[in-house]
DNA sequence: GATATATGCTTGCGTAATCAAGCATTATGC
DNA sequence: GCATAATGCTTGATTACGCAAGCATATATC
């Protein structure tokens, strides 16, 4: 029995790891209604330039699957957090914008975010954390 | 619209970036029949002192519920990679053991494994990976 | 312009996980 | 030593995804 590559401890450290943080944040979410998946889409709309985006981006930000985004998408509408806005040049492509509705939302689960994330990597000092973005900018 | 906290983007990039690396692993570890879970419960039993552990100790280390690992679990029993072991002492237990064939596997899925994730973490010298795995142990 | 192909998205179905409830078995309090 | 509680695990129902296929629209080729 050899023993594992550095780089795969890594792998498992951080699967194992990110399970951890994920269940973590979820579950602070949970009492704003929103999943962590939803508050990661609120995120991204939140800080674009142009404020909407088509579902294929979205996809791709998320590493999740067109399908995917659909399902996920549909009850964010429904409760009016997200809108729907036509791209006239592209009728099949309908892009996706945070609503002010959302934009509140955001802004209150923003709140419970950044208090569980700091507990969560608390343990680390700034520069850490910053070397720590550093290496995930690296490896992306 | 102030700014995000460090921390935050921190557990949001790491949320986006395991899953991109577990989809990868997963995408690879395929080609032997498992999946990166399956991988995982292989690799903990592997490196086990006492080669047998309990559905719940699996469950802490894995960040699963019991019901998940009974479920995990019940497929590798049936192709026969894992075995299970009753505990005399607890007849409510019953512990987990990787098989000969499983340990056989997992010599093979290793080394599958071990290549996917020098590639997800290539771009890291070596002492920017130990880093890392220092402020992995740090939060966890 | 008509046909073929590509793109954006949705739908049906399968899989992997969760939670809540339940069943055995063991441990505890009196 | 009997009732109650705790522990280990499994089962039923639900949820969140993925993949394959399909539909509508756009682009390219001729």
């Amino acid at each position: 029995m050899t023993h594992e590559s550095l780089s795969s401890i890594i792998v498992i450290q951080n699967a194992l790891l990110s399970s951890r943080f994920s269940k973590r944040a979820g579950n602070r979410l949970s009492a704003h209604g929103i999943s962590l998946t939803e508050y990661l889409v609120m995120h991204y709309l939140e800080r674009l330039p142009q404020n909407s985006v088509s579902r294929i981006e979205l996809a791709e930000y998320l590493g999740m699957s067109a399908s995917g985004v659909t399902r996920l998408i549909a009850p964010m509408e429904k409760i009016k957090i997200i809108e729907k806005v036509t791209n006239p040049r592209d009728a099949r492509q309908s892009q996706v914008r945070l609503s002010k509705a959302g934009q509140r939302l955001y802004s209150e689960a923003r709140i419970s975010f950044e208090h569980i994330c700091s507990e969560l990597v608390g343990s680390l000092s700034q520069s850490q954390q910053e070397k720590l973005l550093e290496f995930y900018a690296k490896v992306t």
